[in-house]
RNA sequence: GCCCCUAUAGUUCAAUGGAUAGAACACUAGCCUUCUAAGCUGGAUAUGUAGGUUCGAUUCCUACUAGGGGCACCA
């Protein structure tokens, strides 16, 4: 064994070392065991066995949900889809059920339900359940949220994945961003999460990066801005190729030599990598993120073989005759695809295979996520094939793809070579600048460490809001205007809102003890209605999380948090808590208040974003 | 050619098959000697087209139109 075979050899000890840490850390998600059972919850069921009372039927869960406005009524059901089920009229069953509400033992929670053509709705007891709410949310603290629905179940999340040598661009973050959220929504429910950096450190690229470093390299090119450099060397190079077709070939056979564990090429490959991740650090730094392992595609490179070797002995793909490249056939009907190069050397979805196998031997998880762009949708199925007919996937591990739009500009994908594309650094750079020249206007008399924290928080909080705040599944539409405008419909709202509330703690506080929010909690009251609609808001914030989980889907989380924040804005400015003359009207609002503070600040953790002490 | 995604207000986005389709930005009329106006309260404007399923469709199905993405030695 050479000298250079032992640097790889050591490099994957490293990785193992990591893996086995990681494997120590990971953390199960909550645990107690009272933790799914929220009033929001409890509601459910208890109207869930009127229903069944009524009906004479166990019909499943009901859900609840919010009538429209104009309605009245706090929380409403629709039967139509349960007079399907046992094929009865709507109506009498709407009446029914009604009937069994009001005359049952809820009386102590619900004021009243009313059949309105095939709608129940009903109308709780206000005060009464108002406390209870305030109540959970006081008892449960920071921990309210939680659930242990999933406790015991384990979730790789693949996300984020730069590739080496070249910059994390706007359009590559959205991975980042969308995993961490997703691992921490996991990790709320219950699940133990691990969160896996899967580099592309690895592939022709390299050959081509090799290539260029070899032909117009130079060793200070690599001084200030490695990253910077190493892509202008690959983008010259896929300029070059075109007209030099040769180019292509050297570099793929570069490739085959790296893969070979050629020492000089490893040497070359393991300094670029290790220039990139300093790199990356930084930005994930500023984000925020954190990975449990960053494992890379490296790794797989010799497993990939062994997996192909395996695919070979099952007969689930051919050498081709002309060019002794490994197909394998249509599965499931889709498009025939290879998992090896007739030079020898492996593929992306080979090394994904074989990092699936890992995964699933080393972490036993019951999913693993693949956060990555829609735009590699066809690679993914074909993998999942492939590894449900191994037998890498069954009934106890599921894998699935979550895919994402690109980011587009003017309609069109952000391309480097256009210049078109928008660079993470300026971008950071730009949001933080101008949360900080809106903060010197708004908040002058700020020290100016404290307006160096607050504003790469405002400002990177709105980076990653955008991305969080619509569906994963569409294009997001990049735009500077709208992304550096801090007012309505962006994470400062939410921010803004909680500083708002800190402040009237603040306030209190000053103002001597008898402004501290106090009280039994019998003496919990309310005046407004719009008090009792924060709380409404507040009690579905467990079920929300849930939500945001079961459909991989975290603006579920960003969109709640808005509603609620414009419930209690306009709380704030309806009544003044300070000014509040009734010591236990005064207390019942505090603890509102700092209820909603909690949630915006547990919501936006769960969605990477930070909030300000002050702003 | 085949496959996937998308189509909602002037713009950017929401809406487990349910009641009068919600926000934000922009436009516009108000609200700060009162807990931070990065806020609140009003106002006008929208489901690509044609069918189908359903008591009920923005949501499901079919066709069409438009946009985006993908379809083996890239990742």
């Amino acid at each position: 064994m050479n000298k250079t075979q032992d640097e790889f050899d050591k490099y994957r000890k490293e990785v193992d070392l990591s893996v086995n840490n990681a494997l120590k850390g990971i953390k199960p998600g909550a645990s107690r065991a009272d933790f799914n059972d929220y009033l929001w919850k409890k509601l459910n069921n208890e109207i869930g066995k009127f229903v069944w009372e009524a009906l004479g039927a166990e019909i499943g869960q009901i859900e609840l949900a919010v009538p429209p406005a104009h309605i009245g009524g706090d929380f409403s059901l629709e039967v139509f889809s349960l007079a399907k089920k046992i094929g009865e009229n709507p109506n009498t069953i709407a009446k029914k059920i009604a009937g069994f509400i009001n005359e049952g033992e809820l009386k102590q929670c619900i004021e009243r339900a009313a059949a309105v053509g095939a709608f129940v709705n009903v109308e709780l007891k206000k005060r009464e359940f108002y406390r209870k709410i305030l109540a959970e949310i006081e008892e449960l603290g920071a921990r309210y949220g939680e659930s242990n629905v999933n406790a015991g179940k384990t979730a790789v999340i693949d996300f984020s994945a730069p590739n080496i040598a070249k910059p994390i661009g706007v359009g590559h973050l959205r991975s980042t961003i969308i995993g961490q959220a997703l691992a921490n929504i996991y990790n709320e429910t219950g699940y133990a999460v691990v969160k896996d950096n899967h580099v592309g450190d690895w592939g022709t690229q390299f050959g081509k990066l090799i290539w260029a470093w070899q032909h117009w390299g130079k060793e200070e090119m690599l001084k200030d801005h490695p990253v910077e450099a190493l892509k202008d060397l690959y983008v010259k190079f896929n300029a070059y190729a075109k007209d030099h077709l040769k180019a292509a070939d050297e570099a793929r056979e570069l490739f085959a030599r790296l893969e070979a564990k050629d020492p000089e090429l490893v040497v070359l490959w393991k300094r670029f990598r290790d220039l990139s991740l300093k790199d990356f650090q930084k930005i994930y730094l500023q984000l925020g993120v954190e990975f449990d392992t960053a494992i890379g595609e490296s790794y797989f490179s010799d497993r990939a073989n062994e997996v192909v070797e395996l695919c070979l002995g099952k007969k689930l793909c051919q050498k081709d005759v002309a060019s002794e490249a490994i197909i394998v056939d249509g599965l499931d009907g889709l498009p025939s695809f290879l998992l090896r190069k007739q030079d020898g050397s492996s593929l992306y979805l080979t090394r994904d295979l074989a990092a699936l196998k890992f995964r699933v031997d080393v972490f036993d998880p019951d999913v693993i996520l693949y956060v990555v762009g829609s735009e590699q949708e066809l690679n993914f199925r074909q993998m999942f094939a492939l590894a449900e007919i191994m037998g890498y996937l069954n009934e106890n591990v599921v894998a699935r793809h979550i895919g994402f739009g690109m980011v587009l500009v003017d309609g069109k994908k952000m391309s480097t070579r256009e210049g078109t594309a928008v660079g993470l650094e300026e971008l950071m750079t730009q949001a933080i600048a101008k949360s900080k020249e809106i903060l010197i206007q708004k908040n002058p008399a700020m020290e100016s460490s404290d307006m160096e924290t607050v504003s790469g928080i405002v400002g990177i909080g709105a980076i990653v809001y955008n991305d969080l705040r619509q569906s994963r599944t569409n294009n997001i539409t990049f735009d500077w205007k709208r992304m550096l405008d801090l007012e309505g419909g962006s994470a400062v709202y939410l921010q803004y809102s909680y500083v708002r509330i800190q402040s009237i703690l603040k306030k209190l506080n000053e103002a001597g003890g008898e402004g501290g929010a106090g009280g039994p909690r019998s003496e919990i009251a309310f005046e407004n209605q719009i008090e009792f609609d924060v709380a409404k808001k507040l009690m579905i914030f467990p079920d929300i999380i849930l939500k945001a989980q079961q459909a991989d889907y975290p603006h579920y989380i960003a969109v709640y948090l808005e509603e609620l924040a414009t419930l209690f804005n306009s709380f704030y400015n309806e009544v003044s808590i300070i000014k509040t003359e009734d010591q236990k009207l005064r207390g019942s609002r505090i603890k509102l208040v700092e209820a909603v503070a909690l949630v915006i600040k547990k919501g936006l953790s769960l969605l990477g974003i930070k909030v300000p002490g002050k702003m």
